[in-house]
DNA sequence: ATATATTTTCAATAAGTTTTGAAAATTCAA
DNA sequence: TTGAATTTTCAAAACTTATTGAAAATATAT
């Protein structure tokens, strides 16, 4: 397969990977570009490579870089402004990880603590099921919680080295 | 909190809460209303919980018994059908786990592994970048993959007891 | 068999989201 | 300053996805 053939590919897969996690298509898809770009990229580099207007790289690159997951970078003697993606595939994973627990999975575990304290008698199978359920999810939430702050912590070779020998 | 306000707000924020994950607002919706019933429901009683339509509770439900969320339940002596939802939590969480691993994650991984045998030599640095970058992406993936294999077939009190004192 | 209840389908419509493109704002060099 | 280059904004348009509702199909009771 050429490269040319290969790098399309890959952006439009990665592009319909990231709607199945709330990621639009062309923010995944300037993000793949810029993942496999050896050399930062302008605003017209992306809008040529990927026949998108300008407004919608520059909305993307923001939403990207909010996310941590690009960078602006300044080229000597250069007006114009370059993108540039972290490479590190690691990095990429735990930056996504740490934004997304403090974007859903927080609030969501502040709000199933204040629908557990719901008023009613235990007794009553529809407060009884309500309580189990919420608070089933609550506990599960917090080690999931607890867990991934640790994988953010934690560094690929310790991740990699043990938690994988953990699960032989 | 009085239930039926505690109600509204859990059915509200977990359809919200769906759609950052890929899953339609009203599906989640349908699974929050499941889970926090005592007993099953039929597709009257969720038209009329959550005000829609028959057809959407019934492409819905039928979403969510392929993820395998849902059962229908029959009900003795009753005509209609009844729907009723998996309530153990680490017993949803791993079979959604399973099925996005199915639907998504496997065939990235498969088609990653095409990608990194693109023609082309090496010294370039353009190749260089995008097998570096599929490469390093494939290998995270299939990692991650192995530990989703190990977690769906654990079981809970293991999965709570021995990993998350792994993670002190 | 027939009538009645129930579920399913799917074309039309509504709602929601993304994209465009041109005007406004900003930056920078001379 | 001024003006050219560049970036940002955002209302309108295009596109995508979800929902409705009524007709068709199916199941069940008499």
């Amino acid at each position: 397969m050429k490269l040319s053939e290969a790098k399309a590919q890959f952006i439009s897969s990665w592009g319909a990977f990231g709607t199945h996690w709330g990621i639009n298509r062309t923010m995944a898809q300037i993000h793949a570009l810029l993942l496999i770009s050896p050399d930062p990229l302008t605003q017209d580099d992306i809008m040529e490579q990927l026949n998108i207007s300008r407004g919608n790289v520059n909305m993307n690159t923001r939403d990207l870089i909010s996310w941590g997951l690009v960078d602006r970078v300044l080229i000597q003697g250069e007006r114009k402004e370059f993108f540039s993606a972290e490479k590190d595939i690691w990095k990429v994973a735990t930056q996504i990880i740490k934004e997304r627990k403090k974007r859903e999975l927080d609030p969501m575990l502040k709000l199933l603590g204040q629908l557990e304290q719901v008023d009613g008698d235990k007794k009553d199978k529809n407060v009884k099921q309500f309580v189990d359920t919420v608070g089933g999810i609550r506990k599960f939430g917090t080690q999931a919680d607890k867990m991934l702050d640790v994988m953010i912590k934690a560094d690929e070779s310790w991740f990699v080295g043990s938690l994988l020998k953990f699960f032989k």
